[in-house]
DNA sequence: TCGGTAAGAGGAAACGCTTTCCATAAACCT
DNA sequence: AGGTTTATGGAAAGCGTTTCCTCTTACCGA
């Protein structure tokens, strides 16, 4: 005997299951089985626990693809991010992908890494995908490579900013807020001569950052010379190379804020490299609140921009552009805090007393 | 007049172009299109450029679900991996999501974070989505939790080891060699007391890794003590508790060998903070080689696993199961090699000559 | 007991595409 | 030149689901 496996086509997976079978085995038709399964309260108790129970049986899984189609919702998220491997991003795919899960929606993963045509692709990918909504989470995206998504109408969330039209829904990151606090902070701590490692100036956020925190530095009437405003790439490399810069200047700052935290990070290195101490001859302030900034030697003080808030806010918005009767539907501007968190690479500037007191108690408890 | 933006139904995303408007702007039939995209060779070349000058005008993308429903293969490779935190992932997500894109495939990732019922309904999620075929890349999961995906006959790829069936295959990673190099480098530089910090056990990559150690050593004559070997759980944080056990013991080991990168870097600091100096006091050697590794302070020498040869073989070990006529469809194993990377995280022991030659040669130059 | 109504279930169309089959046109051979 | 084969386009049949519409059945009141 060599008949198929199950009464369908032959051409299908061995174990597949469709509604077909669920309804022979229950004893009703296709769309009551349908009906049971997405719980339509009109179908007959009796029938919808028979149907439940042949899906059991049978071990029926409904097709995604299928319904996608008739539906018209693929019930996919896509979420494009700058690069992957920069540890800012895993932590917000992870939770991402979590709280998108949790709503019924699978996601569609794509890294830039900040070439456009790899852009270009990815955005074609996810419109033949027919992804329901896309979030973009880089930071900065050049606006007309999504020109097609935003023509036919998809819910499109950005961060920090993003074309005025319907559909499009922006997350507005308040740097100001956290970087106001970094600064105050530091001024607090006596000093006057801060330095900033901005990111790739051509992101909007990298720039936002550094407006901020000049904006910061002018509130408190302290000024910023040009040389001490110097750019890197939101990586450790960057950030060593940038360090490494102002190492060289005449009057090395006692300060040094970053654009993010693995240009701290690669900060760091550059003034471990260069034998002086954090904090105690430079404080070290990063951004983001990556994982890693605690793990740091000293444990990196920083500023806080939460994926946890920021992941939310993202599928939040994007539902409400998805589901047409979301009670957030009109909401176009979702808020993302940000906040100090004081750990140990932030302290007295170097030469003040309070510093020499530090130092002289730590020799005295052994340390270096 | 309200009429329709196209002939198409009205309930379809505006700007959604299908093949039949693709086919009136052609002035040919929806067959023609379909063969022209498809590339079939007994096309017109008149009427095929007519198509795809159509195909640019109308902007059509062929709608991925509609191709799947009826063709019965999604493009669509699933890949699930630990956690996407720990930073060796994304490396191998980016990797893999490259080579899987550059064949026509879209990726579907999920990570396990070690928990069953996200792992069960990971499957669950890739079934429903109709996937060609998933790479398990968790270094040890628990069999009976893919049955179901055996069971459909999925083409499925491990790390390690895997069911002997059909449409398994395996990606058997040489952890022996790179372990045994590494072992042999710091028995060439003096070292006889050395440490393993295993990760968690229940991880068949984990005991392989551990049992390659003993393994190496064995063969070089030397003895483990019991309390030389140290469970950890590949977190940063596992290491470091690790290593505070290590320091605690009566005779600190010379030199500690890592299970993972992250594991490693978890020593490095706990050392640090105890103030030993690495490579000095003790050296410390990792595996995995992730990008952080070379930019520790001291960079880590580690045991290369090239997330680019895992995720090659990942993707080429899938297309094999899925695509009928492959060269290589009969192949069930591929084998990763892992070589040693020798940086400054490892020298002579403490207190032997050389050791001492070095110190003296560094403080001479002025380095701590 | 019978007509009217409402509830529940089934049949069938549609979603966008691929694929197969068939009809037509063109080319070849005898 | 007529018949047969080969190329090529067009029409139609699904793929697995949802949804609309129709039909059956049961229930209620008169």
């Amino acid at each position: 005997m060599n008949a198929p496996r199950n009464a369908s086509s032959d051409r299908r997976r061995p174990g597949s299951v469709s509604i077909r079978d669920v309804a022979r085995r229950a004893g009703v038709s296709i769309a009551t089985v349908s009906r049971a399964v997405n719980r339509i309260p009109t179908v007959d108790p009796v029938l919808a626990e028979r149907v439940w129970r042949a899906i059991e049986e049978v071990g029926y899984l409904p097709n995604t693809q299928a319904r996608a189609l008739v539906s018209g919702r693929s019930r996919m998220l896509g979420l494009i991010v700058s690069e992957i491997t920069n540890p800012f991003f895993p932590e917000l795919v992870q939770e991402f992908e979590n709280l998108a899960v949790a709503q019924g929606y699978e996601v569609l993963i794509g890294s830039t890494n900040y070439e456009p045509e790899r852009t270009e692709s990815l955005i074609r990918r996810m419109l033949q995908r027919n992804v329901d909504g896309v979030a973009v989470m880089t930071f900065g995206i050049e606006e007309e490579l999504v020109q097609k998504l935003v023509e036919r109408e998809f819910p499109l969330v950005f961060v920090d900013a993003g074309p005025d039209l319907p559909n499009i829904r922006v997350l507005k990151v308040n740097y100001g807020e956290g970087i106001r606090q970094a600064v105050q902070h530091l001024a607090a701590l006596g000093h006057r001569n801060i330095a900033f490692i901005t990111g790739p100036l051509r992101l909007r956020s990298a720039a936002a950052r550094r407006d901020a925190f000049l904006k910061s530095m002018s509130e408190l009437g302290l000024t910023v010379p040009a040389d001490h405003i110097v750019e890197g790439d939101h990586t450790m490399e960057g950030g060593i190379a940038a360090m490494a810069k102002l190492i060289a200047l005449a009057d090395l700052p006692t300060a040094v804020l970053c654009s993010n935290d693995m240009t701290a990070i690669g900060a760091l290195h550059a003034l471990y490299r260069t034998t002086h101490n954090v904090p105690q001859d430079v404080s070290v302030v990063g951004f983001d609140d990556i994982h890693l900034a605690q793990f740091m030697l000293p444990p990196l003080t920083t500023v806080q921009m939460s994926c946890m808030d920021l992941a939310a806010a993202a599928v939040e918005a994007l539902r409400a552009g998805i589901e047409k009767d979301h009670p957030k539907a009109e909401k176009t501007e979702w808020q993302i805090p940000t906040r100090l968190v004081v750990r140990q690479s932030s302290a007295f500037p170097r030469g003040t007393l309070p510093a020499l007191v530090e130092r002289a108690a730590g020799h005295a408890r052994g340390k270096r």
